[in-house]
DNA sequence: GCGCCTGCTATCTTTTGGAAAGTGACCACT
DNA sequence: AGTGGTCACTTTCCAAAAGATAGCAGGCGC
């Protein structure tokens, strides 16, 4: 038998089990806007609407629930400036910072090799 | 202006584009199953059924739609054998061999963060 | 014939994605 | 005072996708 991913223990994860909690975080990342998103916060923090502006014809709806997702799994930190203009800034975590490397990786790949795809 | 991607012309493309086509090819491997359909047809070609096996939670539904798209797009290659007892092989391509590369990059690295993760 | 294998397809339900409009606070213009 | 703009969303609606379950057609072993 091969790894089960026992819930709980350290095993070493396998994102092929149906079971592993990895699973959901394999589903979380490996999603369009959510490596746009990442990418996008590479350079440093954005607010919202700039988010929105970069991650061309996203709707603040799925921009929202991307960020919120992101966010609850620390892979992005949420700031609240109440400042008299209020505004709101999105900044990678530790995290998410680690994770924009394979991300970055496979967005560059598309770009580099989208002359290659005859369909 | 930034890139704007020009659709026919061989430019430097850009993820963030929404005409871009390589929006497309982005939201096709920036998911789940595609991700680990690659990763699983690495070692060597594969027939449905043990993809099915690998792949654990996926439905023949689900995991068919993941192949054909697959195909069309030129990662994999649907290999009939109608030899007595009839089988197909999925194998990938040399594009497929390509994009494993940062694919099975965003796979480790979250089967290796996992533990990292609070929520 | 029965039940297994193969590789799917069909149906149904639930979930998600995406478009459009609205909200409410603030500011600037006229 | 009214119009319009920015900010960060929320709400509503509908269509598309995902997922669970069942079925099908052919061949094989027993």
């Amino acid at each position: 038998m091969t790894t089960l991913c026992a819930t709980g223990k350290h095993d070493h994860h396998d994102v092929y089990a149906a079971q592993c909690p990895c699973r959901e975080v394999l589903d979380l990342l490996a999603n369009k806007w959510a490596a746009l998103a990442i990418g996008a916060l590479e350079d440093g923090p954005l607010r919202f609407g700039e988010l929105q502006r970069r991650l061309q014809g996203i709707s603040p709806k799925v921009l929202t629930a991307t960020l919120r997702r992101l966010e609850e799994n620390g892979f992005l930190h949420r700031e609240i400036y109440p400042a008299v203009p209020l505004h709101v800034e999105y900044s990678l975590t530790e995290l998410g910072v680690s994770v924009s490397v394979p991300l970055s990786g496979l967005r560059t790949w598309v770009e580099l090799n989208l002359d290659k795809l005859t369909a």
